[in-house]
DNA sequence: ATGAAAGCGCTAACAC
DNA sequence: GTGTTAGCGCTTTCAT
């Protein structure tokens, strides 16, 4: 832009301080002035230099993301949460798509030593917890999406994966299953042992047997779903039931079934998390745990404006949400021992 | 950050100038100060202030991004090409999910006046031609994903919607269609007609007789194709075939057809366009346009990189990429007259 | 309620 | 090859 706010102040007869005042509502300045302030900004299409005011405010308005893939649905109703409340409260979103890679997590996470951006969302953090508490210490703002993390500076939400877990095993125990496999994600992901602490933990409670033999690694995609799914059928296994953490996993235990010409549900119950689309449109239908991806993203951007602003954490830090598990065909078949 | 340049400078015992220049590698420094000048960052741990080099130096190296839908895989994808570019030229991508709303396109837009972005990508943009135009006019930077766009500044890249649509068709006729529905998106949108223009100038070309009547309009999404070939089920018109516009609507088909207890593809051929990761899941499997949605993205990207840098257009502005039939189950039924 | 003036931290033009 | 200096355009004391 080539006009500045010199320009107004010059037009409208004030000084710039006023027209930053009048720009910025500082209250302090009379309606009259305002109103030709307001004029020769109009009249000569003036725009704040944001750059400017960034330099001079120390602040961009901006937060970064930080998500393992955005072309994951998973993911993208997060982030759309997250954009919704930017929107509203005048932030700008830096996407940063980690790959799946620490390395790119670490890098974009230098934005914030550079003050490109006020704040990070990290959702489904790689880095450790140690490494993310050292930030937060030296008072960088920073959230997190899909973890628990204990520092009272660090924002929070996620939901109650050993729960939901918990109701998966029983909701499969109630069809009649006793053996049930548990396929999960790369074993340092928070997601892959909490819900397979929630695995353990209903079987206690159902007092069947852990049978560690029935445990695979799928890395959360389809094509580790579909490669842990068949170790165990070629080890000879006996099992009726499939329990993936993650429904891409899921889909690929359907490609072996398909292989392998094993029914679904009535030879091999299956059910996945996170209630991907493809999930109700597959047959038969997938049965998932649905989380509030949409606003656990919304929550905790609200949240960090919030302490960004007030610079405290007024009341809460901690968001724990509740998933919900919902019973499809491919776990709709009851059978009896 | 505390530390700023000046201190670097003190404890290197060179000027700021110096620093900078070590920094962004101005060649022109000596290897025995820019040692001393990279051991006194290193120690102090230094990082340049973004706001302050952004004032100075009149650009951001950040690009915007609107898309009408961050959620969608097929932005989604777009978005991915385009971000893996920007990390490697080490440029920010700020997101700005329209929401599918012209307003607030336009208030994305105005991050360009601000300068807080350098250049703006508009993916499938809903602004007429007309208002792009006097943007770049003015010196702003655009580039146009998914539309042709007639102005020597606006780098655009887009695939040939009226060729493929005329693939669909004659694989469509090969298999014995003559009576063919088109389900079209908003009838503004680019992508609408002209994939309807592929679709008459096929059926003429095949000296099929067009029958208004097999035109319908479902917004490019499940609901609106559900609503629309209901729309015609009911109508009683007789047809064998659906060119649906995008997959989405075929979605929508599917739901109508199972309810109708209309078979797929033997009574009801379907081939819809996107490639939708759905449409290899769902049963049967929906034959579709595959378009090179990434690389889309990633050459533009690229592109937009380069004149912003040379301000120059070297070479190509207009980049037309090919998209691909795929036949699936969908489809792959012969029939007979 | 308003103005003057001092920077925010950096880069680039100009000296040397 | 390196230093000096003058801003980039804004906000914010401190006066008045």
């Amino acid at each position: 832009m080539d006009v500045k706010i010199i320009d107004v102040a010059a037009i409208a007869g004030v000084s710039p301080a006023t027209v930053s005042r009048v720009i910025n509502q500082h209250s302090k300045v009379s309606t009259k002035t305002k109103d030709k302030v307001m004029r020769a900004i109009e009249q000569l299409g003036y725009h704040p230099n944001a750059a400017a005011k960034n330099l001079r405010s120390q602040r961009t308005m901006t937060i970064g993301v930080i998500v393992p893939d955005i072309n994951n649905s998973y993911y993208a109703e997060i982030i759309k949460g997250i954009e919704n409340i930017a929107y509203a409260r005048h932030y700008k979103v830096i996407i940063c798509d980690a790959h799946n890679l620490k390395e790119r997590e670490v890098d974009y996470l230098n934005l914030l030593l550079d003050r490109t951006i006020d704040g990070v969302i990290i959702i489904t953090p790689m880095l450790a917890d140690e490494e993310l508490f050292q930030l937060a210490d030296k008072g960088y703002r920073i959230g997190i999406v899909g973890k628990y993390i204990e520092h009272d500076q660090i924002p929070c939400i996620y939901t109650d994966n050993v729960k939901f877990s918990q109701e998966v095993v029983q909701h499969l125990v109630e069809a009649g299953h006793r053996n049930i496999v548990f396929l999960n994600g790369y074993p340092e992901a928070i997601d892959s042992y909490e819900r397979l602490e929630g695995y353990l933990k209903a079987l206690r409670n159902h007092q069947i047997p852990f049978r560690p033999e029935l445990i695979e690694n799928g890395n959360f995609n389809e094509e580790g779903g579909y490669e842990a799914i068949k170790r165990l059928f070629n080890k000879g296994l006996s099992f009726s039931a499939v329990y993936a953490a993650n429904d891409e996993m899921a889909l690929g235990v359907y490609k072996a079934c398909t292989e392998y010409g094993i029914r679904i549900p009535e030879q091999l119950a299956i059910v996945g998390v996170d209630n991907n689309r493809i999930s109700k449109y597959i047959h038969p239908t997938l049965s998932s745990v649905n989380q509030p991806k949409y606003t656990m993203g919304a929550i905790l951007m609200e949240k960090m404006i919030d302490t960004m602003n007030t610079n405290e954490f007024q009341d809460k830090r901690v968001f724990k949400v509740d998933s919900e598990l919902l019973v499809r065909a491919s776990s709709s078949f009851k059978i009896t021992t």
